[in-house]
DNA sequence: TATGAATGAGTATTCATTCAT
DNA sequence: GATGAATGAATACTCATTCAT
């Protein structure tokens, strides 16, 4: 029994949102690779085969897609912070489970933390912010939790997580996925010199 | 006894070169809080209470200033490569001595680590990665050394390396010279939290 | 008895014409209330609920409905040209008729003496022109009858002309179908202080 | 006696104001003969013997220059109004003397009537609303005026108005400076016109 | 030395139009 | 008949850079 007149419009839609998405990651993965102002439409457009003006079929404008690199990644942190809920049974446990899902994601699915945060406008850049913050303070809590079951070397929270999060945010220059170590390799690397170097 | 002949053109070289100084380092300041491409170089201008031309008697471009900045931190950090040189009686203690450096200059004299390489050309980002690579190749040596005689755990130096690189170079985002921590305190922090990291 | 073979095809053909005048119409208000180049084809579509590339199955390009846009008024303008022929014993009466139904005809019908002539090119341009010249010429000639028979007062016939359709094709501009005046008492306004102006 | 010191960039200025309504008034002479969105900023340029970009040095955007094309119109009138204020003994002396210097105005110094309102966005539209507003009020209140004082034919003023700013309107259409009538006996005729049209 | 004026090259964005389905 | 998808051409605007003064 076929059901063409419900699937075909869902299959349209679907198909959108896949060149949406694809017209998406083809431009994070220039601007991380050259940058936000030095990756053209043209150039975005002509990697996916498309011509430029195709491109505003999908996207209502380049910032807006940087907007959404952003967002995608930070979302993606976002479900990390949750999945590692509830385990873990000191704060040094539960940030190695978190760290260690931050430093594999940024080895999948071509995410990576863009640094062009000051190329974002108004709104756009208030909620990438906001949005940086809260991970920021994700990690902040379990560090101050930590220092505090004495799992965690006393130490100043901010700055020791702000050497964790540089750690992490570097991966975008060095990092490529075609790359000799496996991302779960190096996720386990960076757990362990991270933890080590907090460790009480 | 007045030296006017050989002190005046001496002082207008002097000032030429301090003028060149300002200007890069006015340049370089909005390159690290706003972005290279965010900042054009009539901001530069007045933020010297130049006219945008009369940049252009001091620099020969826009990227050059860029280069420039690459430079002096470049520069700096062989200084500091070579201070510690002799230094230090395991790998480990001598990379703690260079870190501390390293972070310790980070924080004085408005030096940056800025992020856009890619936004130099040509000469200007072979000569710019070369030194990069330099510096980095000077930190990896030290943790292999660190590796062999025992006092730095086993384990991928160039992954081990880009940590600690990473945690310098996010320094830019979030340090600033006025902030309530004094650059010292966040060297010692930086060189006690990469030094147990990765201490065998 | 049905007679289907001769009617369906009639229809169509009906159904047809009527949808592109529909266009037309709708289009052509967008015109007068926001001007040309400041209505999209997109808007005209969805003020008709129709996709964009619907469109050109009933108009051949968005100039071409600017084109019928005033072909339809002047065409309209040729109609009360013949319909006042032979009525009216001087050349003002004969122009109060015309005038009065020129005014008359642009509160009807969403009819509207668009502005945007300078938007078509070539040939439409250059057909559009010989029509309003057509209608300005009618006009002019009753003006000279007029001044020859002494009912309208000697002047520039063609200041005088040029004068009369200002304030027709200004109409476009404040008249609004559904405001509190009926077409036909601004009509006999203008005929009133149309001839009282050059009344001998 | 020589002040070049305080001459020099007296005349700077002078030269950039006059440049810049050099800038403003082609641009209007263009908008008024092909529309605004005819009229490319290149266009522009070349006609003053610029670049394109040389434009930017003197007006903001392009939008900007259509408003300043209409600020200077309604500025103008305004001094008409102001001009003509406490003479003429009736409503109706009041509004030819008023109406001839608008004429007048329209016929002078590449001054006219720009169409074009609907390309304005935002505060330029409203503020130019504004300024169109308070002319038409001016007229009117002459026009009551004189038919309170048995000047002027009873007749519903706003339609009288519409008329008569019409004819005005009218004239960017057709009036060229170089024409074989001269600004002020268009002027004579215009108010003649008029004012037999609304008399008592 | 310094600047006002001007420019060329580049870039994002819009929009009418087409065409396969 | 109708539409989703795609495109080419045009256009406003920016900005580093130059040069006469």
């Amino acid at each position: 029994m076929r059901d063409n007149s419900s699937q075909s419009p869902f299959n349209r839609e679907q198909q959108y949102a896949a060149k949406r998405k694809a017209v998406i990651f083809a431009a994070g993965g220039a601007f991380r690779r050259r940058g936000y102002h030095n990756t053209s439409m043209v150039e975005i457009a002509k990697s996916l085969g498309l011509s430029k003006a195709a491109l505003y079929y999908y996207v209502k404008s380049k910032v807006e897609i940087l907007y959404e690199c952003h967002v995608i990644v930070y979302g993606a942190m976002d479900v990390c912070v949750k999945s590692v809920k509830g385990q873990g049974d000191s704060g040094l446990e539960k940030l190695k489970l978190l760290y260690g899902e931050f430093a594999s994601l940024l080895t999948r699915d071509g995410l990576a933390l863009l640094a062009d945060v000051d190329s974002l406008k108004g709104d756009f850049q208030a909620e990438v912010s906001a949005r940086r913050g809260k991970i920021e303070r994700a990690v902040t809590r379990l560090v101050k939790m930590g220092m505090a079951d004495g799992s965690i070397k006393k130490a100043d929270p901010k700055v020791t997580v702000f050497f964790l999060m540089g750690a992490l945010n570097w991966m975008n220059v060095w990092y490529e996925a075609d790359g000799r170590m496996s991302g779960e390799v190096i996720a386990a690397h960076f757990v362990d010199q991270m933890s080590a170097g907090i460790r009480a």
